[in-house]
DNA sequence: CGGAATCCTTGGGGATACTG
DNA sequence: CAGTATCCCCAAGGATTCCG
């Protein structure tokens, strides 16, 4: 099921991670974990247009991709945190250039309207 | 059609912008024309596994959102050539960031396995 | 050359209800 | 609290054909 790329665009390193950052939640996610460890209810809390289902699975799938690490806690009530990798860390300074430019993106659009 | 936000997403600037580069080719197509201005049909051949249709959406799409400049010069043959508006440049750090990121990304996949 | 028009498929993501 | 389990839908994206 792998697409076989050609030269060119095999050279290209942002095709080859695209799909671990292209859920539609996944760069918000990782925003907010990257300023703090949060517990699932949390998380939720700052997303409230995400459902938990739809959280649940973004989370497994960044998780699957090595970003988030998801710690269990067997207590009563059961408690489980989420948090950034090492390698989920240092995708933070991608999140803050992609910050920067958006201001700058913002600031240009009210000009344009 | 807008989605109201809370006050948390609504301070997440990635939340934003999101919808500007989650076309599956976006990034790729603007990490292309970072390094050159490119024809249709030289963009095409950088991304044979996309169809004409969908990358002519694309680019369309990062017109719209005004990342993307389309240049017609009408000549026999008739040619149109893309490149990076001011705001497209300015995203260029965002990629820089991202390749960066991928290489670590790549390299850590490789230890795993 | 650089598309437009059409049709079709898929899976990402939404809504709702239930559970250890 | 932190999820599962379903069901469902639509729009993104692919394939194909035609055009100035």
């Amino acid at each position: 099921m792998e697409v076989i790329y050609d030269d060119d665009i095999e050279r290209c390193p942002v095709a080859k991670v695209q799909k671990v950052i292209r859920g539609k939640w996944s760069m918000v996610i990782i925003y907010f974990l990257s300023r703090e460890t949060l517990q699932f209810s949390q998380l939720k809390r700052k997303m409230p247009q995400v459902t938990e289902a739809n959280l649940t699975k973004e989370l497994r799938m960044l998780e699957q991709y090595g970003l988030v690490h998801r710690e269990i806690y067997r207590e009563v009530p059961p408690r489980v945190e989420y948090s950034l990798t090492e390698i989920g860390q240092k995708f933070i300074p991608v999140l803050e250039a992609l910050e920067h430019w958006a201001l700058e993106y913002e600031h240009q659009e009210q000009l344009s309207q």
